[in-house]
DNA sequence: GTCTAATCGTTCGCGTACGATCCTTTGTGC
DNA sequence: GCACAAAGGATCGTACGCGAACGATTAGAC
């Protein structure tokens, strides 16, 4: 009966995609007396570790493509959390800076991810060996990617 | 030094959203000949369990809000995979069936996930125990959905 | 120095994804 | 019956997300 390797239940990509779409879904509510969505949370919580970052660096932490990013920083900084500018040393590079308002949103942000596993109501542990499966699938994909198929190595 | 709670590789979070995008970016070369995005594939995948479905129940099915299956499907029933009628019982139903080309598909799709894993390169073992824990992420956030904080229960 | 290739970001087009709102149809109270 | 609530989708507006193509800048070949 549940041997239909189609079956729903079974993919592991619809319970990722579920899964991601519902946990950020949790995130809303929290997040938007901050004023972000659950991306531009990620590009602030990116910019938190490191303040001066370039377009590319910034995409590269969030797996992300840089026609996805375009957008997302200006809107951050229209917001006033983050400025643009290109690097005079290159100017192909875009650097990407916090500004002071940007600075002063971490307070209120170190609150976020207390509300969340309070949700969620999952032992932290639990979300911890969670998220180190999927840092390992997601390294597994990062290779995949490079190789696209079995039998056709890199040339 | 990494005891920072809004570090980046620390968020489950980022891990779910970044992992899925990838992992859904493994399948769009496998789906592409097919004529299918990876939502799209979801919803076939609903509908070759159940052929004539409502569109609240797939939607409830992938755990999607009504208005994004809404195009999705016009987009299948473009592609000749899906049909779409009111359900003269009750007008207010959207009766999705399979057509032909939907079903003789379904030949084609079975091969998709273990090109899938083989891509991967990862243990099935493993792939099922993350599914399995992400199911259970799932639920959990269903449950915190319906109870949005912690000393609000349910009116 | 000049021609060419590589790098970086942006723009364009298309397809999700969802909150808010609306419309139609059905169910309910009376 | 009739007013009214509820249910099921569709529409609107906004924000990702990415492949393909583009433009500007820099690095390399010679």
């Amino acid at each position: 009966m549940t041997e239909d390797p189609l079956a729903l239940d079974r993919q592991v990509c619809f319970a990722l995609a579920a899964t991601s779409r519902s946990v950020i879904g949790l995130y809303r509510p929290v997040l938007e007396p901050l004023g972000l969505t659950h991306p531009q949370y990620l590009v602030m919580l990116s910019l938190w570790e490191r303040s001066p970052r370039t377009a590319r660096d910034i995409a590269a932490a969030l797996f992300l493509e840089p026609p996805t990013l375009t957008p997302l920083l200006k809107r951050l900084e229209a917001a006033g959390l983050v400025s643009r500018a290109r690097n005079p040393e290159d100017e192909r590079e875009l650097r990407v800076e916090l500004t002071d308002a940007g600075r002063a949103l971490r307070a209120r942000a170190e609150q976020v991810p207390g509300r969340i596993v309070e949700r969620l109501g999952v032992p932290i542990e639990t979300l911890e060996q969670v998220r180190d499966s999927l840092t390992h699938l997601l390294r597994a994909t990062v290779v995949a990617q490079a190789a696209p198929t079995a039998d056709s190595p890199a040339a």
